[in-house]
RNA sequence: GCGCCAAUAGCUCAGCUGGAUAGAGCAACUGCCUUCUAAGCAGUAGGCCAGGGGUUCGAGUCCCUUUUGGCGCGCCA
């Protein structure tokens, strides 16, 4: 019975193209390929609970007018097994379904026998699934574009798990490359600069200026005194940055578990070096005759593999920093075997996503396998103006400052209201306002209003219990079919937003949950009217409770009883 | 100059692979608490979907073009 629930508009869907075989073989419609069969909700409830455009979109393949298609399906059409009454013709073609009451109730009776695993599905059948996301540098404090990339990766990692995928979490950790050689040279000189003075010792010109740097520096010279002013500049900032780095990558792993992300890996970019996993890609690529030489440097035929050419290693010797991310994505598909890898990257990085897919197809890997989420920038506002950095550093606004001044639930759920491809503002008024101009709050106090309800009744002697068909079949008003409805929807809305890589509908659903529950709640009362619609209201109630659980637990939002 | 992304109510955004009369929230105005939490609900007002062409039964949605913004185009990462 459940599983039908979930599948009613899958079933819906095969009933329609059966009636169209049916209707084909019996001569109401000519031979044809049959069109897609689309279904949809109709914007105005009238129209049905689903709406079908079949018999529109069929007019040209079965060169006949929709309303005879429409004709046709509805005479055919077997509903005896399903969920639906029978269906209805209705404007230019539109067959518009209607559900019977006996859905309603098995939704209910679903969401309670699957509690948290209400809304789980096997779309993705098993594949492994590894989620990128974040990868700031090691070499400083995260920004506030992390912060959205932390909530957009973590989210649909989660919305991946919920729909039937074996999902990874990773953290690429940069600490190879010419941006630590940068962070050595930068510690050098604050380090050199505490013993020789300012003057002294000048700062490299594309150094890290942050005060992150002078502190390590000041620890630095704290632990192990002026021991290494003599040594070789080498053995001094290999000396810096052993000590620093890994400080730096405890604190980006200390400042995202604050923020609720947490990783099941932190691969090392250093890893790739060490165990010549960079240079084999050289030679793979040398192999596959994908290279060529000019002016000293290696290039690779970007040309024929839908990109730019562009250097490998330059005429220095040095491999350029798409290397190393080419052997990553080589180690993530083909040394790893992960099905599917999904990066999430800021908008600023796409000139370089044809590039890697380029150098991935080059190397036999099929480059569909990569996804990229790209994620537009995020502007901070506070009073109605764009916050350029903050006063005192002169730099972004760190992860942390954010989150020194907004509630971590505020801003997961904030950043997870936009779709990835939009550029979002930030309104640090909102999010730190206590109310229900604030929709997390508005979403939470829906549950704490369910959970009153329980208790309340619970104080009469009233628990919620398993109700009959019949009982269930007293909630007709339309506030709670309306509600019933939007419940039963969860599942799909969960696959749609796997598939589009968007997790911020979930956030659309939930807050719409909760606008219906308030209206079911404002007409509806659950206690004092008769026993038995008590408990079918009672049992409406638990069933919201338990999907906005689950979507604000898959957000890792807080789930407050009372507020 | 080339490429990618965008443009929808005063503001922030939805609009599901083309569907029926374009929707929310905020801001503005009007109502609803002696009954389960008013952090709520109901209602009013607000639109040439940036402009112009095209594709078809049908376009906010697809194609072309113009304009305006954001971001990329290095032997930087």
């Amino acid at each position: 019975m459940s599983l039908l629930v979930a599948n009613a508009k899958e079933s819906l869907k095969k009933a329609i193209l059966d009636a169209l075989n049916t209707a084909i073989s019996a001569g109401l419609l000519p031979q044809a390929e049959l069109p897609a069969c689309v279904l949809e909700v109709p914007a105005d409830r009238a129209h049905g609970d689903w709406s079908c455009n079949i018999a529109l979109a069929g007019a040209k393949v079965f060169r006949a007018a929709p309303q005879k298609i429409a004709q046709a399906v509805k005479e055919k059409i077997d509903l005896s097994q399903s969920y639906f009454e029978a269906c209805e013709i209705a404007g230019p073609g539109f067959l518009n379904f209607y559900y019977a009451p006996a859905f309603y109730a098995d939704v209910l009776r679903d969401i309670h026998a699957k509690g948290k695993n209400y809304g789980n599905s096997d779309f993705g059948a098993g594949k492994r699934v590894l989620v990128e996301f974040v990868s700031a540098n090691p070499t400083g404090p995260m920004h506030i574009g992390n912060a959205r990339g932390g909530v957009l990766g973590d989210s649909l990692a989660s919305v991946l798990e919920m729909t039937g995928h074996r999902v990874e979490r990773e953290f690429y950790v940069n600490d190879a490359g010419n941006q630590v050689n940068k962070f050595a040279v930068s510690l050098e000189a604050r380090y050199l600069q505490l013993f020789q003075g300012e003057e002294a010792v000048p700062f490299p010109e594309d150094g890290y200026l942050g005060e992150d740097i002078k502190e390590h520096a000041k620890n630095f010279a704290e632990k192990y005194g002026d021991r290494y002013l003599s040594a070789s500049a080498e053995e001094r900032r290999n000396a810096l940055t052993t000590f620093a780095l890994p400080l730096n990558i405890q604190g980006l792993h200390d400042d995202l578990l604050r923020y609720r992300v947490e990783y099941d890996n932190w691969f090392h970019e250093s890893s790739l070096h060490e165990n010549g996993a960079v240079n084999q890609v050289i030679s793979l690529l040398k192999e596959k005759n994908a290279t060529y030489e000019k002016e000293g440097a290696l290039w690779f035929k970007g040309e024929e593999y839908g990109s730019e050419d562009f250097v490998l290693v330059r005429s220095n010797g040095v491999p350029t920093y798409v290397v190393p991310d080419i052997a990553y994505h080589y180690n993530k598909l083909v040394t790893r075997a992960f099905d599917l890898a999904i990066d999430v990257l800021g908008a600023d990085h796409h000139g370089y996503v044809p590039r890697l897919k380029a150098a991935l197809t080059a190397l036999g890997v099929d480059a569909s396998r990569l996804q990229i989420v790209l994620m537009q920038m995020v502007r901070l506002v506070r009073d109605g103006e764009i916050v350029k950095a903050s006063k005192r550093s002169g730099k972004a606004i760190t992860l942390v400052t954010l989150l020194e001044e907004v509630p971590v639930d505020a801003a997961r759920f904030l950043f997870n209201s936009y779709e990835p491809n939009t550029r979002m503002d930030f309104d640090l008024d909102l999010a730190v306002q206590q109310d229900s101009k604030n929709p997390v709050y508005y979403v939470q106090y829906a549950h704490a209003r369910i959970c009153s309800i329980l208790r309340n009744l619970r104080d009469d002697g009233i628990e919620p219990r398993d109700c009959s068909l019949q009982e269930l079949a007293l909630l007709t008003a339309p506030e709670e079919v309306e509600l019933i409805r939007h419940l039963s929807g969860y599942t799909d809305e969960l696959i749609q937003a796997a598939k589009s890589f968007d997790p911020a509908r979930i956030t659309k659903y939930v807050i719409n949950l909760a606008t219906l529950f308030h209206k079911f709640y404002n007409s509806c009362r659950v206690k004092g009217t008769d026993e038995r619609l008590t408990a079918a209201r009672l049992s409406l109630c638990v069933a919201t409770r338990t999907v906005i659980r689950n979507a604000l637990t898959l957000f890792r939002v807080t789930i407050p009883e009372s507020m």
